[in-house]
DNA sequence: GTGAAAGCGCTAACAG
DNA sequence: CTGTTAGCGCTTTCAC
C-alpha cells in the first residue's frame, strides 16, 4: 500500500508509478513523454498506475533534468492596452503545444530592463521570449536579442533587422487603403492624428497615410496633421485643435482607436454631428471601437493571430525546426462601421 | 579561468561562484537568499564573484530543492474582459515579493477544469492559486479548494464559505448607493439591467438595487427589470426593451459597464438624448466608461487593488504567516460623470 | 523494448 | 558564521 493509497499528502513520484506498474522509472518517463518505443501493453500498465496514483509529473524535476522549462515569457510594457489580445493569442498557441506562459510586464524606461529580461532566460524560467514594442524596439533589448543567444520572436516590432524572428502586419499598406476609402467617400479635407513617436508601427501608419493621400491625389493640408500620444486624452486634445481649423476637416484618421474615441468625444461635445459633419476612423479595432457611438470605422489589426503565430514560431525555434522565413506578415483589414460617411458638402 | 571567462556558453553555476569566491556553495546559497548569518566581508566577496561570472540562480534547481516554484497561478475564464486589471494587480504584488505569475485561462464549462487546475499545483508549477469568478464559483473547483489542500485566494467571488481566503468588494451596499444617487437627482422611474446569472457578484448588485429602491421609497416598476448577459450586445437588447416601455424609464442602472454602453448605443440610435431624456449608470469603471460619450457614471470596482491584496494574502499564506482575517473587503466607490442628470420632467 | 546509473543545480539538515 | 552531506524528481546516456 502506497502513501497515496493511505490518503497521505505526499505526492506520488515517478518511482511510485514505476513500482506499481512493475517497470523502471525510465519506462514511466517514456510513457509520460510519449516516446514511441514502448510496448502497448507496458504503456497501458503504466498509464493505469498513473491514473490510480493520481500521479502528475513534477515540473521542476523535469525542468532541471531536461534543461527546459516549457514556459514562454511574454515581455511587454506595463500599461499596454493591447496586451490582452496578444496574451490570448500567445496562450492559444501555448495551450496546444503544452507550454505555459509567464507574463512579464516592464517599464520600458527602466535602465536595467535588458538585465531583467536576460534573467528570465538565463535563470531558466522560460525557454524563449515573445516581445512587444516599445520594449522590443529598445536599443538595450535589441542588443540583448542580437548577442544574447536567446530564442525570441517579436510581435509588431520594427521589422527592419534582417534575420530577426518577427511577426508583423502591413500597417503602411492598409493605412493607405483607409485613405483611399475616405477619398472614395468624397473626402478631400482629411486630417491625420499621429501616434506616439516611440512606437515604430505608428510611423508606418503615418507613412501609409501620406502614401494614400498621394495615391488619391488629395493634398495634405497644413495644420491637418497633429501629433498624438496614443491615449484617449490626446485624442481629445488633437480633436480640439482640428475642430478649430477653418475650414474644418471632414474626416479624421487616427493612428489608433483610443485617439479616435477622443476625437469623437470632443466632436460630440462641440455639437459636431457624427458622421454627417465629421467622419472619424481609427486603427486596431479594439473592443471599444464597436461599443462607442457611432461605431468606429477602423482597421482590424489581427493581434491575437499574430501573437499566436509568434508563439508557434518560437516553439518551433525551440524545437530546432529552423525555418527560412522567420519574418512573417499577417494582413490587417479595413472594418467599415458607422463613424464614416460621405461628407455633407463635398468640395 | 572559468568557462564563462573563456566566452563559452555554459552558464555558470553556484559551484563556479563558490570556487571563485573561495567559499562553499552553501555560503553562496545564503547570499543569494539574503539569509542573515553571513559576514559582510564574505557576502561582498560572493557578490563580486556573482557579478564577475554573471551568475544567475537556476530556477528549476532551486524549485526542485526547495519545493517551491515562486510562481502564482492566475486562474480565470478565458474571455474575461476584466482580467487586465486583475492581472496587473496580481503582478504588482508579485513583483515586490519576487514571485512570478503564470496565467491560466480556462473554459469554465469544461468538465475537467478542476483536474487542470489541480495539475498546476500538484505538478509544482505554482505554489498557490488566485481565482476569479465564474471559475472560482464552480462546484468542482470549490470542492478542489475545500479538499485539495492547495493554497488559494479568490477575488470577487461568492464570499459565503467561511474560512475561505478571499478578497471581495461591497457590491450590494454600493449598488444601493447608486440608486440613492439617482433618486436624489429626482428619478422615480429607475430601470435595472441584471447581469449574468452565473456570476454571484451580479446577484449582489441586483440585491443592492432592490435595497436602494426600498430605502428611497421608489417603486420597482413592472418591466423595468430586465435580464442581461454582461456583454455589450445584451445591453443593446435590454435597452431596446426598456425604451419600448411607456412611459419610459428616466434612468437605467446596469449591472456592468459593457451593458451600460449597449444601452447608451441604442438610446443614441433611437434619438433619445443622453442624459437629458435618459440617465445611464454602470458598474465596474472599465476604461471604456471614461471614453464613451457622454462619459459613464459608474461604480469603480477596485479590481487592481483587490487582486494585489489577494496576491499579497496568498504569499503570506504560502509563507505560513497565518492570519485570522482571511476574508477581506475593499470598498468600491461611486464615480459620477456626464451620463446621469436630473430627469427632464420629474414625476 | 527496457533498465541502471549518473547527474541537472540547488537547498535542507545538521555538524562544526 | 561556515561547510558537508544528502537528496529534490526527473531525463540523459548508454548498456542490455
Amino acid at each position: 500500500m502506497t502513501a497515496r493509497e493511505r490518503g497521505e499528502l505526499r505526492k506520488s513520484t515517478i518511482a511510485d508509478v514505476a513500482e506499481r506498474a512493475g517497470v523502471s522509472i525510465k519506462t514511466v518517463s517514456r510513457v509520460i513523454n510519449r516516446e514511441p518505443k514502448v510496448r502497448q501493453e507496458t504503456r497501458d500498465r503504466v498509464e493505469r498506475a498513473i491514473t490510480d496514483l493520481r500521479y502528475r509529473p513534477n515540473s521542476p524535476g523535469r525542468m532541471l533534468a531536461s534543461r527546459r522549462s516549457y514556459n514562454l515569457g511574454l515581455i511587454y510594457n506595463a500599461n499596454s492596452s493591447y496586451i490582452n489580445s496578444i496574451q490570448n493569442g500567445a496562450l492559444d498557441a501555448c495551450r496546444s503545444e503544452h507550454y505555459d506562459l509567464l507574463i512579464h510586464p516592464c517599464d520600458y524606461r527602466s535602465p536595467d530592463i535588458a538585465e531583467e529580461i536576460a534573467e528570465l532566460v538565463t535563470g531558466s524560467k522560460v525557454d524563449g521570449l515573445l516581445l512587444v514594442p516599445p520594449v522590443s524596439d529598445l536599443p538595450a533589448v535589441r542588443h540583448l536579442l542580437d548577442t544574447g543567444n536567446m530564442p525570441y520572436v517579436t510581435i509588431s516590432g520594427m521589422t527592419t533587422a534582417s534575420g530577426e524572428w518577427s511577426v508583423g502586419t502591413n500597417d503602411r499598406e492598409v493605412s493607405a487603403s483607409m485613405v483611399s476609402y475616405l477619398a472614395a467617400l468624397g473626402h478631400r479635407r482629411i486630417a491625420f492624428v499621429r501616434g506616439h513617436p516611440d512606437h515604430k508601427a505608428m510611423s508606418r501608419r503615418y507613412q501609409g497615410f501620406l502614401e494614400g493621400m498621394q495615391a488619391n491625389s488629395v493634398d495634405v493640408i497644413d495644420g491637418f496633421v497633429v501629433q498624438g500620444e496614443n491615449i484617449f486624452q490626446s485624442g481629445i486634445d488633437c480633436g480640439r485643435r482640428l475642430l478649430q481649423q477653418s475650414p474644418r476637416p471632414t474626416a479624421v484618421f487616427c493612428a489608433n482607436d483610443h485617439m479616435a474615441a477622443g476625437v469623437m468625444a470632443i466632436a460630440h461635445e462641440s455639437g459636431v454631428s457624427l458622421p454627417k459633419e465629421l467622419s472619424v476612423a481609427g486603427f486596431d479595432d479594439i473592443p471599444l471601437a464597436g461599443q462607442i457611438w457611432p461605431a468606429l470605422t477602423t482597421i482590424r489589426q489581427p493581434l491575437r493571430e499574430m501573437a499566436s503565430l509568434a508563439a508557434t514560431l518560437l516553439i518551433q525555434r525551440l524545437r530546432g525546426n529552423e525555418t527560412d522565413n522567420v519574418a512573417r506578415v499577417v494582413d490587417a483589414e479595413l472594418v467599415t462601421r458607422a463613424s464614416t460617411a460621405a461628407p455633407a458638402s463635398p468640395d
